[in-house]
DNA sequence: ATGTCGGCAAAATGCCGA
């Protein structure tokens, strides 16, 4: 079972991105970010015709999030999160796929820092906070996969150097903090668990010949629970995606999970 | 401060957000 997350920047100018790597990577579960595009205009032909059902909160021209499940259209549980009648931005959405329980987020970038815009963003992780206590510790396996524009730490794992991105909305001590916050209920970074040390980024941004350089940032983020942290067989980083044609500033990362246990009965 | 993108409104360039 693989369940992979990709913040897109813009699913229908990366159609052909995104069935490319379906086809190479075969996820059963995707979390994507960053639509870009209304509801009505998502690809769900595009994706239909490779093998996937999905769900999706469209926004134009911003944020936006769907989960796609191979074979098997995901089953709703909830749409935006809790705690703010009057946030309307497409940030958040939930399904069970595959006998997951999948949250799939895209959390405020942040910037400019300090502003509106950055109390949102540690506003919206308190939302955040609060929902994924509901289901931290459940009995069957948890993922919240997304884009969650923090950089956990300043090692080589999550960052190539951070001197120019230390007034960065990504990298501040409120954003780390309240990420820790989240893992301290009991979550598993799945990535930094299993690649400890080793650089593991998902973003180069498109400037300054990043990508090039392997400036890179780990930004896009696996949490799961203990039920599903037990199952963890291997995850990583599809890094070629970055390097296609006309790509994403993100690439995918993704786990596997072992076969669930036959219960007992 | 700068850099480069995608999406979109309003018209081939400028703005926002990242």
């Amino acid at each position: 079972m693989k369940i992979a997350t990709f913040n897109i920047n813009g699913v229908n100018g990366r159609v052909r991105n995104l069935l490319a790597w379906l086809d190479a990577a075969r996820p059963d579960v995707v979390c994507l970010q960053e639509l870009k595009t209304s509801s009505a205009t998502f690809p769900l032909a595009a994706i239909e015709r490779a093998g996937y059902g999905a769900i999706w909160s469209g926004e134009k021209s911003y944020n936006g999030v769907a989960i796609l499940a191979r074979d098997q259209l995901p089953l709703e549980v909830r749409r935006g999160l809790p705690g703010d009648k009057k946030d309307t931005q497409s940030r958040y959405i939930e399904a069970a796929a595959h006998g997951v329980l999948v949250a799939c987020l895209y959390l405020p970038n942040g910037n400019p820092r300090p502003g509106p815009k950055f109390d949102y963003k540690l506003a919206w992780f308190e939302r955040l906070i609060a929902h994924a206590a509901s289901f931290a510790t459940r009995a069957e396996p948890v993922v919240m996969a997304g884009d969650y524009n923090v950089v956990p730490t300043d090692g080589v794992a999550d960052i190539y150097n951070p001197r120019s991105w230390l007034k960065d909305a990504l990298l501040q001590p409120e954003s780390r903090e309240a990420f820790r916050r989240l893992l301290a209920q009991g979550w598993i970074d799945a990535i930094a668990e299993q690649h400890p040390g080793e650089p593991m980024y998902t973003f180069w941004d498109y400037f300054r010949q990043h990508w090039q350089r392997n400036a890179g940032l780990r930004i896009d983020h696996l949490l799961l629970n203990p039920a599903a942290a037990k199952r963890l067989k291997a995850s990583g980083v599809d890094r070629d995606v970055r390097g296609a044609a006309k790509p994403s500033d993100h690439a995918p990362a993704w786990i596997t999970l072992k076969a669930a246990r036959r219960t007992s009965r």
